[in-house]
DNA sequence: TAGATTGTTAATCGATTAACAATC
DNA sequence: TAGATTGTTAATCGATTAACAATC
C-alpha cells in the first residue's frame, strides 16, 4: 500500500486480476521456471492472451520480449511494488467473534501487505484477550486507539447492527479505508475508501449461475 | 436457487444488488413504511434513480405507481422469489478450520436459501464433532456423501494447496456450484458454475483506492 | 530469415446514465 | 389539473476483445 507513486489510472477489474497473477507467477517460479508468455498465463487462467499483456502492461517497470515472454521474476517483483506490498500497512480489525477470530488467525495478510495491529470487541470475555496474536481492545477506545496507532485501515466483522456506529468511530479516529465485512451498508464520507464483502450478493451470483445451468440441462 | 423458471438475462451486477436492496427494503418495512420510491432508494443506497428501476423492473410481478413509488410488501416478495430465498438449497462445507467454522457458525445463511448440511475436514481431532451444528466428516468420503445426500452447492474454505483436489471431489460427487474461500485459481468442467471469494483482490483495490485518496490529498 | 510473441489502436460488448413520453 | 414518478429508448462510459504492425 504506502508509496505507490503513480496514481492510478488502472481499471478496478486489472486491480483485483493482479494477486491472481501474482500467485501463478510464485508458483511457477517455484517450478523453476524463468520466462513465460502471455499465452501461457491466459490458458492457465483462463484469461484471454491480450488481457494478460494489457493488464501486466500497468507494470510500467516491466516489459515483455518479443518471441520470448515475460521474466517471471521481474514480473513478480513489478506486481508486488504495483500492489503495495513491499511495504506493509497497519490495520485494526473490529469485531472479533467467529468471522473477526478468522481473519486474525490468518497469517497470510503480511503477505498482501497488511499488518492487523489490533482488535476491538464488546464482548467482557473477550477483552483483554490474544486473538490470533492480536490482543482485544474494548470497543469504547476503538477512536483513541486508532489515533495513537494512526491506523489507516479498519476491518469491520461485527453484527449488521452495530456495523455504522463502529464505522464512524474508526473514521472519527482518522481511519480513510474500511474492508466492510457485516451485511449492512455503510454511510461515509466521500473521501473515505469502502469495501464491501457482501457475502449474500456473491451467494447470490453463484446461485442464479448454478440455476441457469441446471435449467439448460433439462 | 431452486425454481427460478425465468431463465435469468439479468446482469452480475444487478443480481449482486439484490441482497441490498432486499435488506434496505426490510428495513423500511420493520420502520412502517409501505411505499417508497426509486428516488428514496437510490438516496440512501448511493446509487441512481434510474439503475434502481431498472434493477427493480427484472422482478417481472413488480410495477411501481407513477408519483407513488413501489409497494415495499411486493418488492419483498418479488427479491425473496427472484433470489430464490423461498426454497432452501442444501450445500456442503469443507475445510471446518479458522473460517470454515466461521461460516458454519454463521446462522444467517438460511435467509439466503443455504442450508449447510455437512462439513468435511482431514483432521482427526474435528472429524465427527459438531461445529455450528453441522457433523463434521472424513475428508476421505466427500464424494460419496456428497452423491448419497444429493448436493449441488460446495463451499470451499480449506488451504491453498488443498483446494484443486477437493473441488475435483465435489464435482466428482455431483456438485455443480462452487463457492471458493481459497486463495487458489480452480481449474473446473465449463459446466460448473464457481464463485472465487478472492480476499487479496479486495484488498487490493481497496488498498488502491486508499493510496489514490491520500495522494489526492497531498 | 521465419515465426512467435509483444504492445497498441480500433471495434465490440456490457453496464450505466441521460432523456423523455406515459401515467396515476 | 399539475406534478411527481415510473418505465423505456438512446447515448455514454468502461472494459474486453479483435486486428495488426513492431520486433526479437
Amino acid at each position: 500500500m504506502g508509496n505507490n507513486r503513480e496514481i492510478t489510472n488502472v481499471s478496478k477489474a486489472t486491480i483485483g486480476r493482479m494477486p491472481a497473477y501474482l500467485r501463478y507467477l510464485k508458483e511457477k517460479q517455484l517450478q523453476g521456471e524463468r520466462i513465460i508468455s502471455s499465452t501461457a498465463i491466459a490458458e492457465d487462467l483462463r484469461l484471454s492472451a491480450v488481457q494478460v499483456r494489457k493488464d501486466l502492461s500497468v507494470i510500467g517497470s516491466v516489459a515483455g520480449k518479443p518471441k520470448l515472454g515475460f521474466g517471471i521474476g521481474e514480473l513478480i517483483e513489478g506486481i508486488n511494488r504495483f500492489l503495495g506490498y513491499d511495504n506493509v500497512t497497519d490495520a485494526v480489525l473490529v469485531g472479533a467473534g467467529g468471522l473477526g477470530s478468522a481473519l486474525l488467525g490468518y497469517s497470510g495478510f503480511k503477505n498482501y501487505g497488511l499488518n492487523i495491529v489490533a482488535a476491538f470487541d464488546s464482548d467482557p470475555a473477550l477483552i483483554g484477550k490474544e486473538v490470533g496474536g492480536v490482543k482485544v481492545f474494548d470497543a469504547s477506545q476503538i477512536s483513541r486507539l486508532v489515533r495513537r496507532l494512526n491506523v489507516r485501515i479498519g476491518i469491520i466483522t461485527v453484527p449488521k447492527a452495530a456495523a455504522q456506529q463502529v464505522a464512524d468511530e474508526l473514521v472519527g479516529g482518522g481511519v480513510r479505508a474500511i474492508w466492510n465485512f457485516a451485511a449492512a451498508h455503510l454511510i461515509l464520507p466521500e473521501n473515505i475508501a469502502v469495501k464491501n464483502e457482501d457475502m449474500a450478493a456473491s451467494l447470490a451470483i453463484l446461485s442464479k449461475r448454478l440455476a441457469e445451468i441446471l435449467y439448460s440441462e433439462k
